[in-house]
DNA sequence: TCAAAAGTGTTATCCTTACACCCATGT
DNA sequence: ACATGGGTGTAAGGATAACACTTTTGA
């Protein structure tokens, strides 16, 4: 369709690695904590999984877990640099923080270290109706029509939970964009070429998309575990259903009712008992449980949630 | 992290343009019917969809309502073709047919005559049973291992809902895969550069992975209908419910059972009647409805699947 | 009068939510 | 004794699936 040379483009590849550690939802970083291990797109793989699979486990001597393709976009930064179109496929990675061995010139980080409005664990989160609740209403009103007034409120109070609205944990990226847009987050300052407008803004910053692309891999994150089996990715072989139900809350950054966490796992059959019991912990001793691996087999089926016609 | 030049890539970007037109679902292809509309990713555009959208606009005549990129991959062919590497970006568009004028050098073609396997809309397909089903039996049972025969069986049959499995429309791109395993697409044969073992292979094949690349499609819009109002980007401004009912079972697949359809519908408050009815049907005239398009900004919230602790 | 499609009701069942309460262990 | 966490039971409410039946039109 096209001469060959003229759109040739700088793919990079960006990983998003998550694992979780003693309840804290963590990521894998460059040393600076400022940047997503990223790595040029060579792929002698037949496919990009693979390419990515192999440069991660190289580069980290992290094994890898499950995979998945978040979302290519184009990347500004680079591109300026280069003088050549560059994008970004990103990706997000499971696995789980080796005890042993370093992180192979990397460092993992607390993900609401750059999201601390995202961890309502312990309720809502001092810095949303102390900094960012008056923001937004600021925002709202700093327009002339009253319509569209209504109409910026509504997507704030919608975005961030406020007013009444439910707070939705699958809406980070929707949120971190809002605050770009308002100048709230360093990374609109820095690509507007501008000094920052204040001094403290919420959340660590990092460079390129990075924050964006992180954002990005929450979302699907926190989306994915209440349909598909993942958290397991991220556990030990063994655990209990209470270590389990706090992994869960370290991704979703919300606490849960621990009866009905406890009857929704064992209902779904997702999870067998090992027969043993675990040790050193306060508190009565909690049996320990192991994923029923074939459960990855029986649950292609999702369920339909259509009406469907006479079975 | 690298020297610029060295790995620089074609990046392409393809669409899927879906529309639903008489119950029937559509996908603009070429003239051929063998191509996807596809093009070079120029992008002076901040992003890719705006190009994306730019790109079909100008090419198509057709707006673009909704759209969401699908994957990135490889592309094989052009990669050998121009001897560089190639990369495809995938998206997803729903649009309408315009009655009006011609598709723009392209012509639309309905989806199931690529995966006839796929409508069930009427049944099981006669050539599941009378093709598929013994070729899946044939490859369960050509390995040695019994083990392993039962896991293929298991696989096969949980694909394509055998042997007392469910039937799953959101497995398109699974089968698809395993079709193409057992050479039973022409692709296969083309991607060997072998001559077809039997004459007689089903679905109409594409070039390139586009194929594949449809059955992406197709998984992803089964799976969204369930849980976002992206319907009615598929339909006209005002519609019956039987229209709507039969746009959503194109799409799936399936037959849905009428009242129950209706109540979900109008349970999710998703639509509001406009106070006019239909004419020229037949049977009784049935009310028309619209959609009640502030639901998109209401339905930011998903629901949230988690058993939260105290509200 | 009949076919086709629009509508109305009703029932049983399951899942979700929310409580309340008891058990086992270490300090 | 008490704090911490494990574990059981149950009742209310809503959503879903599966029926059966009536109404309104065009041919």
């Amino acid at each position: 369709m096209n001469d060959s040379g003229l759109h040739s483009v700088q793919a990079d590849l960006v990983a998003v690695l998550v694992a979780v550690t003693a309840g804290q939802p963590r990521i894998l970083t460059t040393q600076t904590g400022r940047k997503l291990p990223a790595g040029p797109f060579s792929a002698h793989h037949r496919s990009l999984q693979a390419s990515l699979r192999a440069w991660v486990e190289a580069h980290t001597h992290h094994p890898l877990g499950y995979v998945e393709q978040l979302y290519t976009f184009p990347d500004g930064d680079r591109s300026q640099q280069l003088g050549v179109r560059a994008i970004s496929i990103s990706y997000l990675g499971l696995t789980r923080e080796r005890e042993d061995a370093q992180a192979g010139g990397g460092m993992w980080q607390d993900w609401y270290r750059y999201f601390p409005w995202e961890d309502w664990r312990s309720g809502a989160p001092a810095l949303l109706a102390a900094t960012i609740d008056p923001q937004l209403r600021h925002w709202s009103q700093a327009v002339p029509d009253m319509q569209a007034q209504q109409a910026r409120w509504q997507r704030a109070a919608m975005t961030f939970g406020l007013d009444g609205c439910e707070w939705n944990e699958e809406l980070v990226l929707q949120r971190y964009e809002l605050l770009y847009e308002l100048g709230l987050v360093a990374e609109a300052w820095r690509d507007a070429a501008q000094p920052p407008d204040r001094s403290l803004l919420p959340g660590q910053d990092m460079a390129h998309d990075h924050r964006r692309i992180l954002a990005t891999a929450m979302a699907r994150l926190r989306a994915k575990i209440k349909y598909r089996p993942v958290v397991f990715e991220l556990m030990p072989p063994e655990f209990t259903l209470l270590q389990l139900q706090q992994t869960v809350e370290a991704l979703a950054g919300r606490g849960l009712h621990k009866q009905n966490f406890r009857r929704l796992i064992e209902q779904q059959a997702l999870v067998e008992e090992t027969g043993q019991m675990a040790v050193g912990t306060a508190g009565r001793p909690a049996k320990l449980f192991r994923f029923r691996s074939n459960v990855l087999l029986e649950r292609a089926i999702a369920g339909s949630k259509l009406p469907l016609a006479r079975s």
